[in-house]
DNA sequence: GTACCTGCAAAACCTTTGCAGCATC
DNA sequence: GATGCTGCAAAGGTTTTGCAGGTAC
C-alpha cells in the first residue's frame, strides 16, 4: 500500500533538507544551500528564473541550468513540487510535510496568494483512493479569479 | 460581478459550438468538424498531437499549428479549456455546460481518469471568493495517485 | 584523490507567428 | 468576390543534456 512518502521530511528547514541529501551522498555547496535558502524563504511557487534571480551567491548568478538540476533533484526526492498555475512555465515549491498549501491565482494579474486553511479536499482523498482504486493519492488545487485589485 | 461565462454554450453538441462559431462570423471546415468530433468523442483531455492524429480527415492528417489554432480559438470561446496533468504539454477538453470534470491522473501510466462524481470543491468557491474578495473564482483539481494497474 | 557539481553550449521540445494560396460563405 | 482558414516554414520559449573543468568531502 503505502510507498514513496509525499515528503520525506519530518520538518521543513535546511538543516533536514540538507541532512536529507547528506544522507543520499550528494554534497551541498554554496550555490545549493543559496537556492535552498530562496525556497524556504519564498512566500509562493517560484520559477526556475525566479530562482535564479533570486539566488546571486556572493555576486554570481548560478547558471540556469544549474538551477533547473537542483530542482529536478528536490522534486525526484519529493523536497519541492512542480505546478503549473495555466502559465508557459513551471513553478516550484518545497513541500512542508506539516503543511499542504492550494493556491488562489488572479487571472488578470497573475498574483498567487497561498491558501493556508483547512484544505477542503484532504478529506475525500481516501474515499476517492477506495472508490477508483488507487493508491498514494494527492492532489493539486488551484483556485483562479479576479483578485480585489484587478476588479 | 459578473463577467464572461465559463461556458457560453446551453448544451454541449456538435451542433451547439457550431452556432456559436457562426454567431461570430467564424467558418466551418472540413477540418474544424473533425477536430470537433474529436473533442466530442474525447474520454479525457487529449493533447495538440493526440487531437490531431485522431482527427485524420479524408486521409489528410491536418496541421498541427491549425490544431493548435482552434484550440486556442475554443479556448477563447470558452468552448474548451486547457489542463496541464504535470506534464510538459498541455492537454486540452470541452467545457460541458452541464457538467464539471476534476482529473485522476496515474503518476506511473499516465492515465487520465475522469471523475464525474459531485465536485468536493465547487461549494466552496463562493465562499473563497468572499473571504478573499475574488470575483469570478473557478478551479482546477487534479488527483494523483497509482491507479490499479500500476500498484 | 574521487565523485559529484557547475557553467557553457547546444540540442530537444513545445508553442506561436508570418505568409501565400485555398476554401467557405 | 471577400474574408477567413490552412499548410508550410521559421521563430520564440522553455526544458533538457553533454562535456570539460572545478569543488566538496
Amino acid at each position: 500500500m503505502a510507498s514513496e512518502p509525499r515528503s520525506p521530511l519530518s520538518e521543513l528547514s535546511l538543516g533536514a533538507i540538507v541532512a536529507l541529501l547528506r544522507s543520499r551522498g550528494l554534497r551541498l555547496t554554496k550555490g545549493r544551500q543559496k537556492i535552498l535558502e530562496t525556497l524556504l524563504g519564498a512566500d509562493g511557487p517560484l520559477s526556475l528564473e525566479q530562482i535564479q534571480r533570486k539566488s546571486i551567491c556572493q555576486g554570481v548568478t548560478p547558471d540556469y541550468a544549474t538551477v533547473f538540476r537542483i530542482m529536478a533533484l528536490l522534486e525526484e526526492l519529493h523536497v519541492a513540487q512542480r505546478v503549473h498555475l495555466n502559465r508557459s512555465c513551471s513553478y516550484f515549491e518545497l513541500l512542508d510535510p506539516q503543511q499542504h498549501y492550494d493556491h488562489l491565482i488572479c487571472t488578470e494579474c497573475g498574483r498567487v496568494t497561498l491558501m493556508i486553511d483547512s484544505c477542503p479536499v484532504e478529506k475525500v482523498e481516501q474515499a476517492i483512493g477506495r472508490r477508483y482504486g488507487f493508491s498514494d493519492v494527492h492532489h493539486s488545487l488551484e483556485f483562479f479569479g479576479k483578485c480585489p485589485e484587478c476588479r
